[in-house]
DNA sequence: ATAACATATGAACAATTGTTCATATGTTAT
DNA sequence: ATAACATATGAACAATTGTTCATATGTTAT
């Protein structure tokens, strides 16, 4: 929509050195680790998916099969599977063999908080 | 590798109308609103990304302008500002203007208990 | 050994997502 | 009005991710 326009610099995004050089420099001081600021965010976007999630909150209740929770959420036990296995990379979830079966149950004492905090949030729209 | 196996039926992959009924009849009822955990999980896909995790993290300790973040994370203005719109429609950031700079702070009590308890969880390991 | 079945997994594909680039918008000083 | 600058944003692109499909693996009963 917008003509030519006769700009002649581009100049500007953040030209200056630092706006707040102090404020900057107190913040960084405070942040922590690179790498553990990775791995969080690495959790959390264990936790955004709604499968996942789904997978989960089932587990709070109680520990199933694969193919329990494939009929639960009305998915293929492929699928199921593939999440399990995100998971219990994330040291989120234990499993134990009984015969053919493989029963899944929740593995951390964190994730209920964390999905609390999570829901009062939302419920606050 | 697998020469040609002469199997003859596919069969299996929860063949079972159901396994566990009773249990996952019980877990179904215990199951939150669908909705609700759709939100749930973009909440948590927010937090699943290590450029927003950090805009969270140095919030945590002041609010800064979008030059300032730019800067302290070493990345582009446009990038910081497209995160900080995820951000801004979460709900977990808000934003006061003054002259042409724009300042954003953190717009949540529950963010920080949240990166506590997924800190928790990871350095466990 | 073989069949049946619960589960796991690699490859393929579509969908989603984060960054970059270019440029628009909004504010201030002149 | 215009220049300068802080920020926002659309389009494009590469990278990541979730599901499906086909099939492998592991266990049990025969």
């Amino acid at each position: 929509m917008p003509e030519e326009k006769k700009k002649k610099k581009v100049s500007g995004v953040c030209s200056q050195p630092l706006i707040h050089e102090d404020i900057v420099e107190r913040v960084q001081k405070k942040m922590p680790d690179e790498n553990k600021l990775y791995d969080l965010a690495e959790l959390f976007k264990v936790f955004g998916d709604s499968t996942r999630i789904k997978i989960i909150w089932a587990l709070f209740e109680s520990e199933m099969c694969v193919c329990d929770i494939a009929y639960l959420l009305n998915m293929t036990q492929s699928a199921i599977s593939h999440q399990l296995r995100v998971l219990k990379a994330a040291r989120l979830v234990r499993y134990r063999r009984e015969g053919k079966t493989i029963y899944y149950s929740l593995d951390d004492s964190h994730v209920q908080q964390i999905f609390e905090m999570g829901m009062e949030h939302i419920l606050e729209g």
